[in-house]
DNA sequence: TTGTATGCGTTATCAT
DNA sequence: ATGATAACGCATACAA
């Protein structure tokens, strides 16, 4: 391994000088600053990074979080899409992305402890559940943070514009002639409420009273219980003609169990998806949906963390960013019969 | 930050004493190694990657390349589902894992320098094009590696048993009646030959002959190529009957393709895909594919590279693993009309 | 059993 | 402008 001493011995000069050559820092002659940096490219030197981490407390490394229930977060696809335009923008500025774990040596440490031990920089946080206390423990100690769909305090955040997104849904159903319009909506957290108040608002506008069974809980991604969620939603005495799923991948769930029934979507029942994923573009009939910028959102991310890491210490307020959703007709959306 | 010096000071002890403790070496009385490691505990203490590293050349830090044409490798589903099966087995051993990126500092490196300047305990190589002159250079270099569907002399490799995999998906076809049988397959590369193989292998035993135009070729994962590639195997004078995919997602082209000539899946068309990706088995008429035990091939890979990383220097010998696969029937295999 | 000392590769302070 | 030196936190060979 070439290392600075190397470099120092073949130059005749100082371990100090080579550092400072390198690094561009003043305090060595030009001259000797360009033969040092030549030899250095030469040799093929590399910095090493746990050197520079343990003397700079630095380590150009970036903690990922992608939690969910089973712990599998890397399945999920859009989690993953935002996790894509994070990592194109952190990159680009040289940081390293780590998947954060819980098991260091034969122990198993905390979220926080793992920043510390691996000498984080910052961290991506994109999840189901951001009451898990490791969470709390991680936003309330001064480590540079930025979450998606969730806001901690004193912590940058960017999330989709979640109200929009289902309000425009719902003037689409009514649209298109839909009045009797369901909602199954995620597990309670803030992007849910805010999705709900678009769902209420939208409803309000219209001019439709919304009916308490019309609302039913399921959870984000979760098959199983959409599909328990919409039978429940069909076994009404009045059921919907439209309903709208917690999410896009959810929503096979909800599509089954109305297979299962009999009925047929679009000409029995609508529904409509949230999130957008890439594949739904592909299968007959495509998925009316709000597609969330899934890649936008992780490139704000990472300036915002990248913001937080320049100024760690400097107790700058924490800022959310909202981004615009769109909302895409496909075909699972036709007037009720 | 806690230290080994701190805990020192408060047990009144040297810190080589503390190091010897907390990591259960001998030369340390077994009460003083209980007290030290009580207050250690107590503190909260935890080691210092960077400084660990920096000292024992071991950063238990394992390097992941995700590559593909677009570099957004994140994004391919197979792949994904490979690298979290492998992560859940590499976390148990208290490794963490590194997306790796070219840019270090202001500079873009190669991945063997990558690996050096962040003292990677291994690599995992789960990509497209094999052939990249920079993933040589890495095989090449003696970081412990392993390879999904691709073997590196040298290095241990972990793939589905692909001739097996074709050869039951023609069988079926067969079996349902099918005589003219078509493959789109994958860009070269190892795993495509060995598909090839299935399927030549497999025709040949049912005594069909082989027709040049029944072999055409797309890329994974390409939905727009696959689209062509089909429309193409359509046009023919005699066009076939089931056409086998490169994979389930690029059979979202095949599909389309399907439908805008007019023709339905699996009435006048059957298809065939090749991975078994979660989402198939929601969107109807289910994909009949040859599905990869992705979580396997992943914890697979992940105990070959501990053993390439307990046995670094020893010049062990590749092992290449072959996992089997299994033909899923699905929906989109009907006899011929 | 315990402690001293050295060095891993870097950066940064302080002489010269 | 240049270099000697200390220090980051840890592991280890060696001395006591």
């Amino acid at each position: 391994m070439v290392t600075l001493k190397e470099i120092a011995r073949q130059c005749g000069v100082s371990v100090a000088s080579v550092s400072k050559a390198i690094n561009h820092m003043p305090g060595v002659g030009a001259q000797t600053a360009q033969r040092i940096r030549d030899t250095a490219r030469a040799l093929g030197y590399l910095p090493n990074a746990a050197a520079q981490a343990l003397k700079t407390n630095r380590s150009f490394n970036i903690g990922v979080l992608l939690e969910d229930d089973d712990n599998h977060g890397l399945l999920h696809q859009f989690f993953v899409s935002v996790l894509d335009g994070f990592r194109v923008v952190m990159e680009e500025q040289g940081y390293d992305l780590m998947l954060m774990n819980r098991t260091v040596g034969k122990r198993t440490i905390s979220y926080l402890e793992h920043c510390r031990h691996s000498n984080l920089d910052g961290v991506f946080v994109a999840c189901i559940d951001f009451s898990d206390p490791e969470l709390l423990e991680l936003a309330n100690a001064n480590v540079p943070l930025v979450s998606i769909d969730h806001t901690y305090e004193g912590h940058h955040s960017v999330y989709s514009d979640n109200v929009d997104g289902v309000y425009q849904a719902v003037l689409y159903a009514h649209e298109r002639g839909h009045r009797r319009i369901a909602y199954i909506s995620g597990a309670p957290a803030g992007v849910t409420s805010k999705r709900l108040e678009g769902y209420h608002k939208a409803l309000s506008e219209l001019g439709i009273a919304p009916r308490a069974d019309y609302h039913v809980y399921s959870r984000y991604r979760d098959i199983h219980r959409t599909y328990a969620a919409t039978q429940q939603l069909l076994a009404l005495k009045e059921p919907p003609t439209c309903i709208l799923m917690p999410d896009d991948y959810a929503s096979h769930g909800g599509q089954l169990a109305i297979q299962n029934a009999g009925l047929r979507v679009p000409q029995d029942i609508s529904i409509i998806g949230f999130d957008g994923l890439e594949y739904f573009k592909f299968i007959s009939p495509r998925l009316s949906t709000v597609a969330q910028n899934a890649t936008a959102i992780g490139e704000q991310a990472a300036r915002l963390l990248l913001l937080a890491i320049e100024n760690r210490g400097k107790d700058i307020p924490g800022q959310s960013v909202k981004l615009p959703v769109m909302f895409i007709k496909g075909e699972t959306v036709a007037p009720p019969n």
